[in-house]
Parts: C-alpha cells; structure tokens; sequence
DNA sequence: CGGGAGCTTGAGGAGGATCAAATCATGTGG
DNA sequence: CCACATGATTTGATCCTCCTCAAGCTCCCG
C-alpha cells in the first residue's frame, strides 16, 4: 500500500450528447429527447494507477463506464489471499451490481492511468422499467458464478480446489452431494484427470467424504472448509 | 463420449403460472395478465446427465432456465483443450447471451440428470422495451470477460497464461503494451509473484518482448501466439 | 545518503504433469 | 450367461514446473 491515498480527481459533469465513445457506452441508442431524463449529474473522473473506483461491500451507489484505461476487480479469499476474477477495459462497465444489489461485490482499482464516468444507478433505474429487474438478476447471477468458479475453483492447490468444488455442490446443510466424471472435475479446477482422481481417493482414504454409491458422497463439511481456506 | 448421443426428453408445455419455483426464475414478477404476452410455446425439458443443451456456435433461439439438477458451460482452446468455465444450477439461465447475440458461446452440457424450461428468446424480446438492449449488452460483456479470464489466463501452464495476458493487453495489431505490477499478473493468473517476475524476464531475454520503457513493452506477438497455443 | 517498495535471481523441495499399466464398470454380441 | 470390447477410474514411477524461502538489486523519494 501507497503512503498517502490515491485519489481520484474530479474533471467535471460529462456531457452524454458529446461523448466521443458514444457507440461504446451504455446510452448507445437513446434518442437526444431521452436525454431530457437525465438530470441527475454524471461526472466525469481521471484515476492514477492504483487508485481504488470502490471498496467491497461499500455501498452500491454508482455504475462507471471506463473510457479509458484498465481496471481490475479483485475478491479476497478465505485464507486471506486475493484473486483478480476480471480485467476491464474501455467500454467496460464497472460495478453493474449496483443496478440490482446494494453492496459492491469486489474491489475495483485502475491499473493504468484511466478515465471513467460515474452514473448515479438513479438514471439508469428511471430509464428502466419493470420487467427487466429479473432478467438483470439472471445476468447478475451469471457474472458471480462466474467469478466463483475462478475464485474458488482455479485458485489454490488441487487439494483446496476439491474441497472447495465439494463444498459447493450442495446447499451447506445438507451433507449428500453427486459428483460427476473425473475428466470434467479437471476440466473445472484447471487441474488432470489423473489428479482429479487422486485427491478424490485420498478425500475417501481419510473419510473426509464417503461414498454411499458411485459419485454419491456423504460431506465432512468442517473438515472440507478447514482444507479450502489452508494456508 | 457414449456410442449413441445422449437426447434430452421433451417433457410438455410448460405453465408458468402454476411453476414451483416461480421465485426464482425469470417470470417472477410479472402480473398474470402479462402472461397473454406470452403465446409461443414454452417447452419443458428433461435431460440425462451427458446431454448437451446446446454447442458452441449454433443459433441462439432459446434461453433456459435450470429448473433441476447441474450443467457445465463449456470452451475450447487454442490448443485443442477444453475448459470448463462455469457451473449452472436450480434458478440459473442458460444461453441468456441469446438476447444479444447470434450464436452460443458455450457447450452447455448436463452434468446430472436436469430438467429445464426452454424459453424462445421471442417471449423475452416481447416483453423488453427498447433501453435495456444496451445495458444487456454491457451484462453480456461482464460475463464474457470473466470467462475469458478464466479460460484464457487461469488454464495452462505460467508461460502459457503470461503469453495470453500479454496478448490480451492491446489490441491485435498495436505491439506496443503496458504492463502492470508483477504482484497484480501473479493474482490474475493465479501463479506467484516470483513465478510471474521470472517468466517476464525470460520473455525479455528472449526477444518475446522488448522493455522501451519501464513496464511499457513492445510485443511479438506471432511469438506469444504461438506460446500461448504450445501443446 | 539512507530507507523502502518493487523487481530480479538463486537454491531446494513439494506438488502436479506425464506416461504407462492395472483395475473396474458397462454394454455388446455370441 | 459368458467372453470380450470399451471407457472410466485408480495407482505407480518419474520428471518438470512452480512454490517457498532468502538474498541482492534498482529505482524513487524523503
């Protein structure tokens, strides 16, 4: 960490009508009349490498349209690691999650020198009527399993990659799960078949699962959560 | 794969009014009157584990909700690999790229025996009103750049991974590229930050990329294709 | 000039890949 | 019903990549 805070510095109020990247940003194909509903103020901002755009769990207030530069969104993990789960780019939409959750989901920091604008979730609710709330859900829901699946299953040894596979595939009360082939368990962790196939048979030799059937386990859940977030 | 292809059964039309886990799928909050809107058929499909939902490339028509069990969504490598890049489960949309886009991205294979509701993508066009088009577009952006970091620098070997991230940090035809502390490659590839300094070094050595200015490098880049697809 | 952060390099060891073979499960045809 | 082919899983032996721990280096800033 930096001695004194990177700051971001304010530039002044956008003006959508005039964006020079306009195809690429979110308000493509309003009509200049649609303009009218945009009172609330969008900001533009300039941002140094390392300078945070917002903090996990802080409140969910804003989406950015990066215009330039490059920014990564990072998670933290059980064991207190970190993993970058995506890059964004120019175009790029920083912080959706705010369309739809109250809290931001990850740490988002410039990594070059960039440029974004800062729209209040206000604007983009006025201009967005009712049905589209859960289609929003559905495409949320698609970008988190998506970075769970980096965060937790390519990330790590084979071992806490097991664990943590077999920690998600049921709700965390119930103690059965299924498992599925060999190949694809590899294909998931980042990790060979052959590996896949030997952590699963250690995982058996030491009970931390048992097997009732063929892929069917019964779960340790303490001690598969104790695996995942080993140092 | 299985002498004879797996088939997913068709189950009957769906009624949306009367589903158990209206909660949690896309009709969630719609009133029963706009259910008149919906006159194309909705089918319900039932799917053995092995059964492919839809292939990479092919005419995205429908969206699917996972109404039980588990599904893959699967992408293919340079190198003739495949990665698997993100677990669907109950309440979770298969195919919502659809919406915006012509093909599918994915394989989406079951891994479970699964029963989904497939949706023409028609039905959520009708009741979508002209915005959202974008801001879907910027969703489906999100997604695929998670996916990409998963398939494109999680998978393979540190070389591999650094070749693709060094690829990916400017367009395909301007060599020249900015790079970022070696502490961030190391968490977004999921490698040490010696392992990812290291590899650096070794890439400059060997003329792969050219330092013109600290952390700012020229790029050959038919060299780092051809490392990033190497067996 | 001294301190600190980030980068590089080295030595050693652990974990995972690779190659190969044995075992097990499943389905097929005789 | 059995013999056999096929594919998935397990296990073993060996090698190589990458992690770990440690030290030196460079650059920037006070």
């Amino acid at each position: 960490m930096k001695e004194h805070e990177i700051e971001a510095a304010w530039q002044g109020l956008a003006s959508c009508e005039r964006c020079q990247i306009r195809d690429l940003v979110l308000f493509a194909d309003l009509a200049g009349e649609d303009f009218g509903v945009i009172h609330l103020p969008i900001e533009d901002l300039w941002l140094p490498p390392g300078a945070p755009l917002y903090q996990p769990d802080q409140a969910a207030t804003h989406i950015h349209t990066v215009r330039e530069g490059l920014f990564k969104l990072e998670q933290y993990l059980p064991d207190g690691n970190r993993r970058i789960v995506s890059l964004l780019r120019q175009g790029d939409v920083a912080g959706l999650e705010a369309i739809v959750a109250d809290r931001y989901e990850h740490a988002a920091v410039a990594l070059q020198a960039s440029k974004v604008c800062r729209i209040p979730k206000d604007v983009v609710a006025r201009l967005s009527p009712k049905l589209n709330r859960q289609l929003m859900n559905k495409w949320h829901e698609a970008v988190r399993r998506s970075h769970e699946c980096t965060r937790e299953l390519s990330t790590g040894s084979a071992r806490q990659r097991l664990a943590r596979l077999f920690g998600l595939l049921a709700p965390p009360l119930v103690p059965r799960c299924r498992l599925f082939g060999r190949e694809d368990v590899g294909a998931l962790l980042g990790i060979t078949t052959e590996t896949a196939s030997r952590v699963v048979a250690e995982f058996k030799r030491s009970s931390i699962i048992t097997e009732v059937a063929p892929n069917l386990f019964e779960r340790d859940l303490a001690a598969l959560e104790r695996i995942a977030a080993e140092g």
